[in-house]
DNA sequence: CTGCACCTTCCCACAATGGAAAGGTCAACA
DNA sequence: TGTTGACCTTTCCATTGTGGGAAGGTGCAG
């Protein structure tokens, strides 16, 4: 099967495909003849699971981990939970900090008259030296 | 004031100080006969603005457009509003997006005996092609 | 044979930030 | 006075993950 046709079974891009395999996340990928990449059903398994890992918000680095321990058939369940565990926790920090957010936004919206008066309460916040909150965090 | 001085005032770093400039977001600071930048009140406010923006998550483009909007006293508020509306929806949009995730997430953990047995739910549930749940979005 | 859809590699771009190199400046201290 | 160390300057590179496009080869259908 030609890389067009294993991205549309899996939803990865063609190019994302190529990327994956430069950078070691995927073996290299069988050639034909012609010098075509050639995916059978085994390839289009992996793409599909890391699809899904990707999905869920892991990063390729994390997906790699996971790529390693699913094809350790004696790797204990242990290893993986860990991994998901952190990874919720990750998400669970974030969601904390967009709330907080999110809850400061409303309010200054909420005070905002937003007609065609020019005065402003989100702007005069917005100006005022404020109790540094949370630093930026990375996004994934 | 030195670059430094600005930047430990705002708590902007001076590297992205240095960028902001660059790419417009900021206009060019004057220089000193020594060619440092020179830094006053009203820069310094400028940059707390920016910051304080950036912590609630806008985009520089966005903190460019709150910063054109603020410069201009006569504007409407509700251009303003509009634009921290737009930004809370991003947000919110987001945010379910990541509960949807984390509940996944979170139920594959739990299913996960996660001791030393090497059967994982997690990975056979990740090896399963899926309806192809949201795709993924940009970050700020 | 021509045209079109596919494949290949290679390079560029993005958002926002940090790091580091190579050099100029300034103030303080011996 | 000379040196040291803390600043400042610019420039280049790396990150993460993805898309876009160019330039060229391939393969099939009409």
């Amino acid at each position: 099967m030609n890389i067009g046709q294993a991205s549309e079974q899996t939803g990865v891009s063609a190019k994302m495909i190529r990327y994956y395999e430069e950078i070691g996340l995927l073996p290299s990928a069988a050639r034909r003849a012609n010098g075509y990449r050639d995916y059978g059903d085994q390839e289009v398994a992996v793409l599909q699971f890391v699809r899904r890992t990707r999905d869920l918000g892991f990063s390729l680095e994390e997906v790699s981990a996971l790529l390693a321990l699913w094809s350790d058939k004696k790797r204990p369940s242990r290893e993986v939970k860990r991994l998901a565990e952190t990874h919720i926790a990750d998400l669970e920090h974030r969601m904390r900090e967009m709330r907080a957010v999110m809850k400061t936004l409303r309010q200054l919206a909420q005070h905002c008259h937003g007609d065609e008066r020019s005065d402003c309460p989100i702007l005069d916040d917005l100006a005022k030296p404020r109790a540094p909150s949370a630093r930026r965090t990375r996004r994934t």
